[in-house]
Order: C-alpha cells, then sequence, then structure tokens
DNA sequence: AAATAAGTGGACATCGCGTCCGGTTTGCGG
DNA sequence: CCGCAAACCGGACGCGATGTCCACTTATTT
C-alpha cells in the first residue's frame, strides 16, 4: 500500500519515533494528527509485544490498544513485523555505529578474533534485553531481507577477510546463524544464561579465525 | 483430538508411510479405507509442497488435492508442519542409523572433528535433496521440539565431549544453527553451492574441535 | 474562512483454521 | 451370509485475522 509508507518505515528511524517532520525532502510534510497517531501505535505496540507473545499480537491488538482504527494503522506499517522492526531499529542503529566507530575490541583497531567475539557478546545484549521485540520482528525469512541483517554480515565478512580465512560468503552466514531469535530464545529457554551463550560464541569466533590472525 | 492420531504420527514412521497395520500393539487395527486414504494424503502433501512454496501449503490444500474431507484430515494430522515431518522421518531416521552404527567418519571410529564435518556434510546433503519438506516442516520454533533435533543436539555433545571441548551445552545449538533449512534455503538462494556450504562448515568444524582431540 | 489534501476509522469481503456431527463403510460375531 | 457396533468420512459451521475501501473529519494553505 501507498508506497511511501514502506519507504518511511525503512528509511528515517528517529524521525519514526519521533514524528518529527521530514526535512528537505519533496515529501509533503507529516501533519500533526498523524505524528501524534504514530507515537501512539508505537507505544502500544511495544507494551505489547513485551507483554504477552510477540509472535502473537495482532495488527487488531496494537490497533485497540493505540485507540486507532485498522486502516490508520495499514496506513504506515503493512504488519506487525514492521512495527516490532521500527522499534527495534534504534538500538539496531546504535550498535552499528559501534562496530564502525566506536572503541577496540568492538570498533577498529583490534584483532578480527577479539572484534567478532566482541560483537558476538554486544549481539547476545541486545538479544536478550529486546528478546520479545526481536522474536515479533522476526517471523519467517523475513530476517534476510532486513538492512541489519546485511550490515552484520558484511561485518563478519570484513573482520574474516582481515584475518585471512577463506570462503567468507559461505561462513559469514553460518556464523551469523547462532544469532537467529529462536536459536538464542531455545537456548535461554533451555536454561542457559547469556554468560554461557557468548562464551561458546567467544570459543566459536578464536575457533574459526586465529587469535592473531590479521595482525 | 483423538490422543493416539498425534501417536501414531510420532511413532511407527515407516507404517505410517506403507499403511501396514500396527503389529503386536493392543490398538485396533487401522481400517481398510483409512489406510488407503493415508497414503492419498501423503502422496498428495507430497506433490505439494515439492510444487509450490511449502510455507503456504494449507490444510484445505491438502485435502483437496488428496480427494479428502478437511474431517478426515485432521483425523490423523493436527496440521501441515506434521505431515511434512512425517515425509521427512524416513530420510533422518536413515541418517541417524548411519551415525550411530555406519562406516566412519559418519559413524563410530574416526576423529570426533571429522565425524562432525561428515555429519555436517550428510546434512548438507539432506537439506538440499529434501529442501521443500524440510522447510515446511520447519514453521516457527517447532524444530527444537521435534525428536530429530533432539538427536543431532546429542550426537553433536557426545563428538564434544569426546573432543574434549567445554561448553558442550551452549556450543551444540549454536553449532546446528548453520543447519536451520531457513538459513541454508537463503544461502542457496543468494547462489552458494552446496560444496561451497559443505566447505564452510568443515573449517567451522575444524576450527571448534581441534582436528587430532579426542583420539 | 474556504479550499484542498491528508489522514481517519470501521464496515466488508476473504481466507484459513479447527470442530462437530449426520451419514457411510468396514470388519467381526453370529 | 447377515446385521451391528465401531471406526471413519467429509462438508458445513463458527471463529478470528487479514487487508481493502471509502465516506467522513481534520490540518494546513492561501
Amino acid at each position: 500500500m501507498s508506497e511511501w509508507v514502506r519507504v518511511a518505515a525503512m528509511e528515517s528511524r528517529t524521525e519514526l519515533l519521533t514524528g518529527r517532520p521530514v526535512a528537505e525532502t519533496g515529501r509533503p510534510r507529516e501533519r500533526a494528527d498523524a505524528a501524534r497517531n504514530r507515537a501512539k501505535v508505537l507505544a502500544a505496540a511495544a507494551e505489547l509485544f513485551a507483554t504477552r507473545d510477540p509472535r502473537a499480537v495482532t495488527m487488531d491488538d496494537i490497533a485497540k490498544a493505540a485507540g486507532v482504527g485498522r486502516g490508520t494503522l495499514y496506513r504506515r506499517y503493512p504488519d506487525t513485523v514492521s512495527i516490532a522492526q521500527a522499534l527495534l531499529d534504534e538500538h539496531e542503529r546504535e550498535l552499528q555505529e559501534r562496530l564502525l566507530r566506536g572503541d577496540p575490541p568492538l570498533g577498529p583497531g583490534a584483532p578480527p578474533a577479539d572484534r567478532l567475539a566482541a560483537f558476538y557478546a554486544a549481539m547476545v545484549g541486545l538479544l536478550d534485553e529486546h528478546i520479545s521485540l526481536v522474536l515479533g520482528a522476526e517471523q519467517g525469512p523475513l530476517r534476510y531481507a532486513t538492512g541489519a541483517y546485511g550490515f552484520w554480515r558484511a561485518h563478519v565478512r570484513v573482520l574474516l577477510t582481515e584475518a585471512g580465512v577463506p570462503e567468507t560468503e559461505a561462513l559469514a552466514d553460518i556464523l551469523l546463524a547462532p544469532l537467529g531469535p529462536d536459536v538464542y530464545a531455545e537456548q535461554r529457554r533451555r536454561g542457559l544464561t547469556p554468560e554461557q551463550i557468548t562464551a561458546a560464541l567467544a570459543r566459536l569466533a578464536h575457533g574459526i579465525v586465529a587469535r592473531d590472525a590479521g595482525r
């Protein structure tokens, strides 16, 4: 529906949450009532995702909880998944920033093995903090369509390449697989702690790229 | 619904496909018409899963294609997932057998690292051959509820333990994650060949468990 | 304050699910 | 061979979610 809706959902993320009008774009600026409603929708959705089973949250639920009609909801978001993604986006952004320009070992400067391990640790933190959102944003194979997935993938490939590891193309997806929300959720369900999982992932990181490679 | 239905779906697998009556059980033997219909259902389902998007196959579709009423279908299978699993079961069984009693490196006798790599290779084969079924059987976090997943997990843990690798609890799920149907499907979609994926997984196996460990 | 465009909300049509039950078939005992 | 109880069949039904549509309201512009 209405193409720019989808665009808006992908595009400026902070704007999506704050309702600030789109600056310097030809597109007509957002109306005040629309912004108000968007805020209500996102707040209600966050509440719902956190409360009940994120996979069971329905468009009706959100509309009702936000005190908004179905049509209004569909005007902006095609489905519950994109709403969860909008909510998630901010946090992912922040991590992406730290990967690119933060301090080592997360940011540039540390040996690839350590950076990979640090990335794993950060992702576990993200997963654990926002597990309900992540589960809500996951349904189906959409995960790979996300811009975020592409970013993680590129990051891992860079690290592998730096370390001189071949087959980065296939290995990147493989190394990212354990970070799938359902995998993580299952591990937690089974009683594993974030620390145990992080430790295992660190082992994985150092097993794949030799500790002293690439530097 | 009728408890034994679910049991039957889990239980004797070959029987499930052949329609052979349940031997030496107190349960009343299956009627001829029922067996006939089951065969029709499974054949139709296999066809459907292979033809269109496996995730989109509906109970109605199968019923219609099999020339059977909805009620009849639900009598045996609670959902499309369990049908796909029934179809898949045979193949998984066979691999499980080879893991336990087959020749090295898949079966016992080879160093853990090699066995793990061989397991990966075999799973890639399975995935690739039956990707549509596996996708159809996957929906949601059901994967971990499967008996099969438990088996793979136990196998990997044994190999890790043999090799003296710690944290098997968390590592097992991590090492199994790349075998998730959606991960594999995505890799294939991106143009990676089964060989490339197998090679990357072999690297993973040897990275995690030292080539000469445990023997 | 009138004009115009954006935004709103709920009714509607559709689809898949899962259940229920009247009717039919099967296998067994007489 | 016959008749009957149990097993089985299949479609109608109610439910809940989806996504669309459009007459109406509200914000913004001139």
